[in-house]
RNA sequence: GCUCCAGUAGCUCAGGGGAUAGAGCAUUGGUUUCCUAAACCAAGUGCCGCAGGUUCGAAUCCUGCCUGGAGCACCA
């Protein structure tokens, strides 16, 4: 590092998230009004600045509009008062009143050079916040069952979760990333047996798959090993031993796939552990102790017609969770007339010692598909007395591989398949496209919206990807370091007064970076640090394409301004693509 | 039937009280002595699903409706 940099190092130069500093400023300026007598006393409402749409309306905007019915005053005028109670701002230039009744703030230019020596000496942790210095934080995900290959459908969850947890991260949480599997229950049950199916076929066994049961090839490659291995040594095991060989399996294959796409775990945690433990017993005696359970063959309010289809089956009493108590449609089934817990019961005693685990902050990625099942534990939380506030869902929406079918004229959903190569697993898409633009497809698009994953489209097309528009930033950054040593330019003592508009364009956007982190963390919308990355890169473009270092027309002096600029703008792309758990890579 | 999500440019989607509604892809035309074309420059398109309401101000909030998706098990 150039030796003027270490000495801006020890003034302990930090980035600074601009709208925050606005806001408390703003803030005690009205304060200062109210205490003038400028402005009668009111509670003022949270009004966030932003950054205007257009030219010519400042960095920053606060929108007085909003304090008009406090303050009983015209937009203009208190935006005028504001503005005149307003501390000096070393990063304010100009401040604007405009109509309606904006506030506009204009950064000032020697301000936003000398934050290229700001990020650099922040380096890699640039924009790492302080919201969460202190807390803990939970992020569970994935926490697809051992029963077979992480597929599309996971994969969007996958990433997200990641990307959730690195936000974070980034805000200053300690982060555990968990993932909850279910190996007991019937699922397991059928894989176990479909093992032993597949393991008899290979023996030269006629074998027939009842309906539920696992008929991908991958439990074909596991049994043609055991057989290989053990001949029929193993044909009078249960399905327990089988069932075990096959979540090891399963399980080394998820972990294999998933950190395929730069995703780990900390944490495993299964269904199993709650009933050695004795934590679902437990948690079914608490919710009895606080009389939220019954007994019976039926729920109560059940209809006529109910009764009568339950009383046909003959089933015995099961044991019921009075989840209406709290606002759900019907009660449940917790322990099934046959004596086996459903899986409510474990799922309510997991999220019981999640809470008891004492995260500040315990977010969980599920599909819609586990909307009802996510209420009814939510219900059992305060059936227990317990407070589900740490815990954040975030839901994503349904992924489907789609792809064009020129015949009919429309997209139409890849099939299940069973074979690799057709793009049902994450495994396939790795493989047709990179792990980049897996995550970054998978993450640039709001959980709440479905996903068609076009195939054919990120196959094809990948080299017009977004994917690669962002890391080319990198990319260019990368090449003209390159160019600079071999030719032996650097940096040294470089005089940042020299860099132009064109770059100034450029710290301007990235200094909304920790705003971005922030509203991404605390909003757990991990999708925005995506679009974020990919504006950043459409400003940066267009500069490397104009803005020179290593070439004859530019003076030495403005090529070492340029090349550290560049430096600071690869530090922030590389922050960028970290977020979202994608490569920075040095060549295209 | 009930609950949740979505409906914005030809396509895929951002924006979720604030200024003249955005991006990518696709389409069309142009740009390369020296780090650079996976790039840049230029061009065009919108009853923001429909109808009311709230507000100084609505794509954004409320109500109703239409369309698509997910869920509503003694499955997990």
């Amino acid at each position: 590092m150039p030796a003027d940099l270490l000495r801006a190092q020890k003034d302990r130069r930090t980035v600074k998230q601009l709208n925050r500093e606005l806001e408390k400023a703003i803030a005690a300026a009205l304060g200062s009004a109210q205490a003038a007598g400028e402005l009668p006393p009111f509670a003022p409402p949270a009004i966030p600045v932003s950054s205007p749409r257009r030219a010519g309306q400042g960095d920053w905007a606060y929108p007085a509009m909003g304090l008009a019915k406090y303050a009983r005053r015209k937009p203009l005028e208190i935006a005028q008062i504001i503005a005149e109670q307003l501390p000096a701002l070393d990063f304010v230039q100009a401040i604007d009143i405009l109509p309606p009744g904006f506030i506009n703030f204009t950064l000032c230019p020697s301000y936003l050079r000398q934050q290229v020596d700001a990020i650099l000496c922040e380096g890699e942790s640039v924009f790492q916040l302080e919201i969460g210095a202190g807390k803990s934080a939970q992020v569970e995900f994935v926490s697809a069952n051992p029963s077979g290959p992480i597929t599309i459908g996971h994969t969007r969850g996958a990433v997200i979760g990641d990307a959730m947890a690195r936000l974070l991260e980034a805000a200053g949480y300690q982060v555990q990333r968990e993932y909850y599997y279910n190996n007991a229950g019937n699922q397991m049950i059928a894989l176990g047996e479909s093992l032993k199916l597949r393991y008899l076929e290979q023996l030269g066994e006629t074998v027939s798959f009842p309906d539920g049961y696992y008929l991908g090839d991958y439990l074909i490659e596991v049994a043609a090993a055991l057989a290989a291995e053990h001949a029929d040594a193993l044909r009078g095991r249960d399905w327990q031993f089988f069932r075990d060989i096959a979540e090891r399996h399963m399980f080394a294959w998820i972990k294999r796939s998933l950190a395929a796409v730069d995703i780990l775990h900390d944490n495993f945690y299964n269904e199993t552990s709650l009933f050695e433990s004795g934590r679902a017993w437990q948690t079914l005696d608490a919710l009895s102790g606080r009389g939220y359970l019954y007994e019976s063959t039926h729920r109560e309010g059940a209809g006529a017609a109910e009764i009568a289809d339950i009383t046909a089956k003959g089933y015995q009493p099961a044991t019921w969770f009075r989840s209406s108590a709290f606002g759900d449609e019907k009660d449940r089934v917790m322990v099934k007339s046959g004596g086996e817990p459903t899986y409510t019961l474990p799922d309510i005693a997991y999220h019981r010692h999640k809470l008891e685990r004492g995260f500040d902050i315990a977010v969980i990625v599920l599909g819609t598909d586990h909307f009802s099942q996510s209420q009814v534990v939510k219900y059992g939380l305060q059936a227990l007395g317990l407070d589900p506030a740490p815990i954040h869902v975030i839901f994503v929406q349904m992924v489907r591989a789609v792809r064009w079918n020129e015949a009919r004229g429309a997209f139409e959903t890849v099939k299940q398949s069973k074979r690799a190569g057709d793009f049902d697993t994450l495994d396939d898409l790795v493989a047709m496209t990179s792990a980049d633009a897996v995550r970054y497809h998978m993450l640039a698009r709001s959980p709440n919206s479905q996903l068609d994953f076009d195939v054919d489209q990120v196959v094809k097309q990948s080299n017009e990807n977004p994917v690669y528009y962002i890391q080319n930033a990198y990319v260019r950054c990368a090449g003209i370091f390159r160019e600079a040593q071999e030719r032996g330019f650097s940096d040294d003592d470089a005089d940042l007064s020299l860099l132009g508009a064109e770059e100034l364009r450029f710290l301007r956007k990235a200094l909304e970076l920790g705003n971005v982190i922030e509203q991404a963390a605390l909003a757990y919308e991990p999708h925005k640090i995506a679009f974020f990355a990919q504006e950043l890169a459409a400003v940066f473009h267009p500069i490397y394409d104009s803005v020179r270092v290593l070439h004859s027309e530019v003076p030495p002096p403005v090529a070492k301004a340029r090349l550290r600029f560049y430096r600071a703008a690869a530090v922030l792309f590389r922050r960028l693509l970290s977020l979202m758990g994608m490569t920075a890579p040095e060549r295209m």
